[in-house]
RNA sequence: GCCCGGGUGGUGGAAUGGUAGACACGCAGGACUUAAAAUCCUGUGACCGUUGAGGUCGUACGGGUUCGAGUCCCGUCCCGGGCACCA
């Protein structure tokens, strides 16, 4: 009997749907194991084979580890907020909730399709009021806390009011804002409730704050940093701009040192965690006050982590956004100053990250002391510090710092060494620690390890400085002018925020007229008539928050929905959690490096803290899937140049011999050269044109006329048509020869508009002959393209063909990123459907590790099919039969195995 | 510029420091067929040689360690990804 896996499939489907295979329990005498698929968003475009790739290595892992007698959860769920639904709402007013419910129904049956062991039952949904009651409960929860950095975890706000109450903030060590003053219990005691809640914001681990953010005017929408590359939106590439706006923000940097350290304990790869080390961006070193020169009590704070060689900071830069500029600019510098200001203000981020290498700024005319030696150091202005990070200020070191040797040469600056092992300093600067310290006061003859001690307490000692560590990571921006989001449970009274009652979640999103901001520019929440809260303790009605939660909310969790998605009292009860306890293996996309993976870290060790759930670190292993690209299929279209080499190569040389040479252009951008061709020993000349392009056919016939030459014009339309008939075209141009008329041209409206040209006859050509497009896959099969089918395509329509000698039209290929734009998404439906599940599994698997990017080839999946029939056939006779015996092998049936071997 | 990965036939890719190129695609030849498709068999790194012969060279390039290197070390080049006036 044949292979038929479709037969084979839908009965098994059948019996696993039956039999509730596939179901999981939470309580189980056996190991338990949790591999867990970053779960997909649910675009409009469906699958395509490379969504896959990781579900299927998690199936058969997890499939693996149940015949190993474990507990296996391996669920599967949408990540259904997002952007694109909610782009799709305004442009048809379908509602997003309506559009990703169908789009989720695709992806259920494609993924059906492929035979995965998932629980369905299980299935969770960001988007579904019973999950996001849950995002919006933890948010609650960040609301209601404080980082306390004695306990280094999260704990009550309450607690934090009682301290106050008691003893001011003085002797609390906690993660606050910036600009938090110093406050008595008596201050605490004195402000109004309404003070003490803003003051209060400054410590909650989730707050609204004024901040600058990336505004992105095209989505109408702020983003996060890591949604912004080089300036402009990731999805879409529109521009971002800088805006300040009250935004609710997440104090994720509370939690720099845990999300650094627990990247020690995870089984992930190198490069992922190198990515959030360098996001997070810790840095240890000290910050150092220098006194301004004739300023009393005025002084410029830098933070450096080389402060072994301040004795060589010869001057300090500010950047031009700085506070003190317009302080400490003497008068004689202030022209100066202000012009480079006014510059400086004028340029986009593009245009300073392009012009990274030019020198640029301007000098105050004040000075600073060095604390260390009293050396007076003049003070400049630069936009290569940066006003966002640390404190705007940095102590140049010109001798170990190579922007500061740059800015330093460029303003004759002095470079001093400071230490013996420095090399070169008249060519570049050297940031070497080894050596002893020379030119340098108290750490003079020490190494790097004892100096920086040595400077640090001594600064400590004389109140000039600390030790410090430093982030680059800021707080992470959590409102989002959308929406198709979670709305925030917040409530705004008397311009202070308040959480809902915990009974009234959820708060569900309001329906809405349309999906845009008001005409005032508020966000769309603010259509929703009569949406207000009614607080029961004031019995007052408020406004609700009008901005809705970022998309990686809802993925910052979910992994523990799926132990108990059931759940209406909790988000996870406590029983499952404690026997699930985290994710053994996460697989997903490396584009989640810094985004996710990150913001999941954070919200893990926040439930952490609060004792929810067990594990600092949720995923214990990570593998990340690489890209199936896309092997795309190209045409190669003729353009005018095309016609004009082919007129040459195949009609002028090989049927007019007698009147070469002829003038063909070397160069199109040769203006002396007026005509496509001309013969010498006969006054025509021959010029290759688009029928459209009337007024060029007029110029040129005035021209031919003044210069007293006949004029033949050859359309590339025409040529187009009759492409394969060189005769043809020559039998024309030798009646034109041989006329005495003055002017030629087809009268008759052309067939034709384009030619194709067959890829394996276009190298022959110049590449400018040709433009490449991508055509769709499914009509090319071993790089033939199917004529009949295309030619029933827009793109082909008035089309000619030149095609190969045995009559096939080939393409080019190219790999890359799969997507609808390029046509070359193959659907894994039509793989199963021709191939059967357990081939195209199989296939996947069978392309080359899961952690690489490699092109998808249709081809090749006859070899998988082939092996899945002959070891069918092993074992099924023509008629059903089971055929392996419990026999003892005989010598004759034994021989080919033992030839095999040998081989 | 810095930090991670990589570089092996026409292609995807195999090879605990021990016969490089498994397996598959593609290609070539053959069988079956009126023919094609499908299927099956054989061959397939390059070069030289050939009768049923063997040999030389080959894992980006140049060095090194080793009895032995695709694999380990040093340097160079190239490709992919990430970060980037981050003090």
């Amino acid at each position: 009997m044949e292979y038929a896996p479709r037969e084979i499939e839908s009965k098994w489907k059948a019996w696993w749907k039956a039999q509730r295979t596939y179901q999981v329990h939470n309580h189980s005498p056996k190991p338990k194991f949790y591999i867990l698929n970053m779960f997909p968003y649910p675009s409009g475009a469906g699958l395509h084979v490379g969504h896959p790739l990781g579900y299927i290595a998690s199936d058969i892992v997890a499939r693996y580890k149940r015949l190993k007698g474990f507990n296996v959860l391996n669920p599967m769920g949408y990540d259904s907020f997002g952007l694109p639904a909610e782009q799709y709402a305004i442009q048809t007013g379908i509602h997003p909730a309506v559009s990703t419910e169908q789009n989720i129904e695709r992806y259920r049956e494609q993924l059906d399709n492929i035979g995965f062991c998932f629980d369905w039952n299980r299935e969770v949904r960001t988007s579904d009021p019973a999950f996001y009651k849950w995002t919006q409960w933890i948010f609650m929860r960040l609301f209601e806390h404080y980082y306390d950095l004695d306990a280094d975890k999260a704990l009550p706000v309450q607690d934090l009011a009682a301290r106050f109450e008691k003893n001011g903030n003085y002797g609390v060590r906690a993660v606050c804002d910036e600009d938090t003053p110093k406050i008595s219990a008596a201050d605490w005691n004195s402000m109004p409730e309404k003070e003490q809640q803003l003051f209060l914001l400054k410590y909650r681990l989730t707050f609204p704050e004024e901040s600058y953010v990336n505004w992105c005017p095209a989505m109408g929408t702020v983003l996060s940093n890591d949604e912004v590359k080089d300036g402009v939106s990731e999805r879409g590439g529109y521009p971002v701009e800088r805006k300040l706006m009250k935004q609710w923000s997440m104090r994720i940097t509370a939690y720099c040192d845990r999300l650094l350290d627990g990247l020690n304990e995870v089984d992930w790869s190198e490069s992922i965690k190198e990515q959030q080390r360098n996001w997070i961006g810790r840095s240890q070193g000290a910050s150092v006050r220098f006194a301004v020169d004739g300023h009393e009590g005025v002084h410029i704070e830098v933070f450096t982590t080389r402060v072994d060689t301040i004795y060589g900071a010869t001057f300090m830069v500010l950047a031009p956004e700085h506070d003190l500029v317009p302080h400490l600019t003497t008068p004689a510098q202030q022209p100066e100053v202000d012009t480079y200001i006014k510059w400086t203000a004028s340029r986009s981020d593009l245009e300073r990250m392009s012009e990274v290498k030019r020198v640029t700024g301007a000098n105050t005319g004040a000075f600073a002391v060095n604390p260390c030696n009293g050396q007076k150091i003049p003070i400049y202005i630069a936009d290569y510090v940066l006003a966002g990070y640390g404190t705007g200020a940095v102590m140049a070191v010109p001798g170990g710092d190579q922007r500061d040797w740059n800015f330093a040469t460029h303003f004759g600056l002095p470079i001093v060494p400071v230490l013996d092992a420095q090399q070169n300093l008249d060519e570049a600067a050297d940031p070497t620690k080894a050596g002893c310290y020379i030119n340098s006061g108290m750490i003079n003859g020490m190494t790097y390890e004892a100096a920086v001690p040595t400077l640090i307490r001594w600064l400590e000692e004389n109140g000039l400085g600390k030790g410090k560590v430093q982030y680059k990571l800021r707080n992470a921006v959590f409102s989002r002018q959308r929406y198709w989001g979670e709305p925030v449970p917040v409530y705004w009274k008397d311009e202070v925020p308040h959480l809902l009652d915990e009974k009234d979640l959820p708060l569900v999103l309001p329906a809405i007229d349309k999906y845009l901001p008001t005409e005032s520019g508020e966000p769309p929440l603010a259509r929703a008539e009569g949406w207000r809260y009614t607080s029961e303790q004031d019995n007052a009605v408020h406004e609700y928050e009008l901005s809705t939660m970022p998309g990686w909310a809802g993925s910052s969790w979910y992994w523990y929905r799926y132990m108990d998605p059931h759940n209406d009292g909790e988000f996870c009860s406590a029983d499952a959690v404690k026997y699930w306890k985290c994710v053994d293996w996460y697989i997903g996309g490396a584009e989640h490096a810094v985004g996710h993976l990150l913001y999941s870290r954070f919200w893990n060790h926040f439930l952490y803290d609060l004792g929810l759930v067990p594990e600092r670190e949720f995923a214990k292993k990570l593998t990340n899937q690489g890209m199936i690209q896309g092997r795309s299929s190209l045409v190669f279209r003729a353009k005018e140049h095309f016609y004009e080499e082919y007129l040459w190569i195949k009609v002028l040389q090989p049927y007019f011999p007698e009147y070469g040479p002829m003038r063909i252009p070397a160069n199109k951008a040769e203006e002396s050269f007026t005509y496509d061709f001309a013969f010498e020993t006969n006054d025509l000349v021959v010029e290759v044109v688009s029928w459209k392009q009337s007024d060029k056919i007029e110029a040129i016939r005035k021209t031919a006329e003044a210069d007293g030459k006949r004029l033949l014009v050859l359309f590339i339309e025409e040529l187009a048509e009759c492409i394969n008939e060189h005769e043809r075209t020559a039998a024309k141009i030798s009646r034109a020869l041989n006329s005495r008329d003055r002017f030629f041209m087809t009268e008759q409206g052309p067939q034709y508009e384009q030619l194709f040209v067959s890829y394996n006859l276009t190298a022959k050509y110049s590449p400018e002959c040709f433009s490449k497009l991508h055509v769709d896959v499914s009509m090319v099969g071993d790089d033939v393209l199917d004529l009949s089918r295309a030619r029933q395509l827009s793109m082909f329509q008035n089309a000619n063909f030149k095609v190969d000698p045995d009559g096939k039209f080939t393409c080019s290929y190219e790999v890359e990123k799969m997507s609808k734009s390029k046509y070359n998404v193959v659907n894994p439906d039509d793989m199963v459907a021709q191939y059967g599940a357990d081939c195209f599994r199989m296939y996947e698997m069978f392309l080359g590790p899961v952690e690489m990017s490699k092109p998808w080839d249709t081809n090749g999946i006859t070899g998988v099919y082939g092996f899945l029939r002959r070891f069918w056939g092993l074992f099924i006779g023509e008629d059903g039969a089971w055929l392996p015996t419990d026999e003892a092998p005989s010598a004759t049936n034994c021989a080919p195995c033992t030839t095999a071997s040998k081989k």
